[in-house]
DNA sequence: TCTCGTATGTACCAAGCGGTGAGTTACCGA
DNA sequence: TCGGTAACTCACCGCTTGGTACATACGAGA
C-alpha cells in the first residue's frame, strides 16, 4: 500500500534502523506517488490538495510528479484511473448467478453494500470528480465509457426474474443500480452533514445490518410489487 | 446582479421589519456578496473559490467582503446558513396531512424529488461541505442540530400507516428518509460521473416523470410489504 | 454647518502556489 | 570496463493567493 522504504535522509521520523539502502525504482517511486496523492486528493479535493504537501509526504521529491505525471492535474487523472481500474476489478469478482433470482438480488445489493463500504475513498474521489462536472473523467479515454461490470450482472438476474414472472417489467437493470447506488454511495458520500444535522452516523457499525438489510428490502420489494 | 430585494428572513441579525423605501447599503452589499459568493463556492468548491473572483463579479470590492464578512471561510459559513435555512424554510410549506398514508408518503417523496431537483446549487453545497467533513457546518450554532421538517412530517405519516396496519413497523421515520434524500440527492451530486459511465443523465426532462414514480413505487412497495 | 462613525475604494504585500532549469548519480547493456 | 541514459536531487522562479494599511466619501444628528 504506502511506501515500503521510509529511507533516513532527513530524520524527521522514527525508526528506520535500515541502512541506507536506496535502489532506482520508477514502478516503486510511481506507486509510491500515486498512493499518496490518492490519499491527499481524497482528503483534500482537487483545488485543495497541495503538490507540495504530496512531495512532503513521499520519500523522493516533488520534482518526480512532474518527471512521472507532468502536472498536478495529470497526477489527478492517474488517480482517478487507478482507483476506478481497482473497483471495477473487484466488481468483476462478483458472482451471484446461481442463485434463485430474488436472493441473487438481495446478494448483489448487499455485496455492492459492502464494496462502498469498504472504499470510503473511492467515493470521496467520485464526490470530489462530481464537483468539477467529471471533466477529468470523461476527457480520460480508459474511463469514459467504461460500465460497471455489476449493472450487466443486474441484468441477467432481472431478466431471469421476469422470465419466472417474478419481477415487475417497466424497471430496467440500470434503474435498479441506480438506486442500489444511490443508497449506498449516499451513506458515505453524506456521512457527515447527515450526522451534523439527524445525529445519526450512517456508517455506524450498531446498525450496519439493519441498513444492510433496509437496502435489500427495498430492492426486493420494489422489484416483486406490481 | 444586484438583488433588488433585500427580503431576508433569513438575515443573522438585521430586524428585517419592513425597511423604509431605500434600504441602507450595507444590506444590499451584503446581500450581493452572499449572492454571489453563493454561486462561487457551489461551483468551484471552497478551495477552488478564490476571493478575488468573488470580488470581480461584484459591483463593489474585496474589502467589502473582509469588512462584513471577516474572511474566506466566513464568508462560507455564511452561505452555507444561507441556503440551508432556505431550504428549510421551504420544507416547512409541505402539507400532506391531508392524505391518505400511502398517498401522503408518495406525494411527500414526490415533493422532496421535485424539491432537490430545483435546487441544484444546494446539493453541491452540501456535497462540497462533506469533502470537508461537516467541520464548517458542524461549527455553526444555527445549523448543526436542526433537523428538517420533512422528516417529522413523514414520522406522522408512517405512525398513521402503522396505526392502520399498512405499513411494516420495523423502518422508522429516519430509515425513510434517508431512502428517499439518497435517491433525489444522487442524482443530482453524482449525475455527472453517472453520465459519464452508464451515459445516463439522471436529470434528462424525458425521463424524470419514470425516476419520480421509481421513488414513489420505492418507498410505498417497501413500507406495505411485510 | 460641522462632526463623527459607518461604509467604501485604492494600492499593496508576504506567503504559498504550481512548475522548471540544470546538473548528478546509479544502472545496464555492450 | 565504460558510456549512455533513465532516475533522481537541488535550488530556484514568477505568479496568484488571501488578506490588509490607509485614505476618504457619505449622511444623519448636534
Amino acid at each position: 500500500m504506502t511506501a515500503p522504504r521510509p529511507d533516513s535522509e532527513l530524520g524527521t521520523d522514527t525508526a528506520a534502523v535500515r541502512p541506507a539502502e536506496r535502489t532506482r525504482d520508477a514502478d516503486r517511486t510511481r506507486a509510491e506517488i500515486l498512493a499518496v496523492a490518492t490519499a491527499e486528493f481524497a482528503d483534500r479535493g482537487y483545488a485543495g490538495a497541495r503538490v507540495n504537501e504530496i512531495a512532503d509526504k513521499l520519500s523522493t521529491t516533488k520534482r518526480m510528479i512532474y518527471y512521472y505525471f507532468g502536472g498536478k492535474e495529470q497526477l489527478y487523472v492517474a488517480v482517478l484511473e487507478q482507483a476506478y481500474g481497482r473497483i471495477r476489478a473487484l466488481e468483476q469478482q462478483v458472482d451471484v448467478e446461481h442463485l434463485e433470482p430474488v436472493a441473487a438480488l438481495r446478494e448483489l445489493a448487499g455485496l455492492t453494500f459492502d464494496h462502498h463500504e469498504a472504499h470510503p475513498e473511492f467515493i470521496r474521489l467520485v464526490s470530489i470528480e462530481n464537483i468539477h462536472r467529471a471533466e477529468h473523467l470523461a476527457g480520460s479515454p480508459a474511463l469514459a465509457g467504461l460500465a460497471a461490470p455489476a449493472v450487466d450482472v443486474l441484468g441477467a438476474i432481472l431478466q431471469r426474474g421476469r422470465d419466472d414472472g417474478l419481477f415487475r417489467d417497466d424497471v430496467d437493470a440500470l434503474d435498479v443500480h441506480q438506486v442500489i447506488s444511490a443508497f449506498c454511495v449516499f451513506r458515505t458520500a453524506n456521512r457527515h452533514t447527515f450526522r451534523a444535522i439527524f445525529d445519526r452516523d450512517m456508517l455506524d457499525p450498531a446498525t450496519r445490518a439493519h441498513q444492510r438489510k433496509l437496502l435489500g428490502d427495498l430492492v426486493v420489494a420494489h422489484l416483486t410489487t406490481r
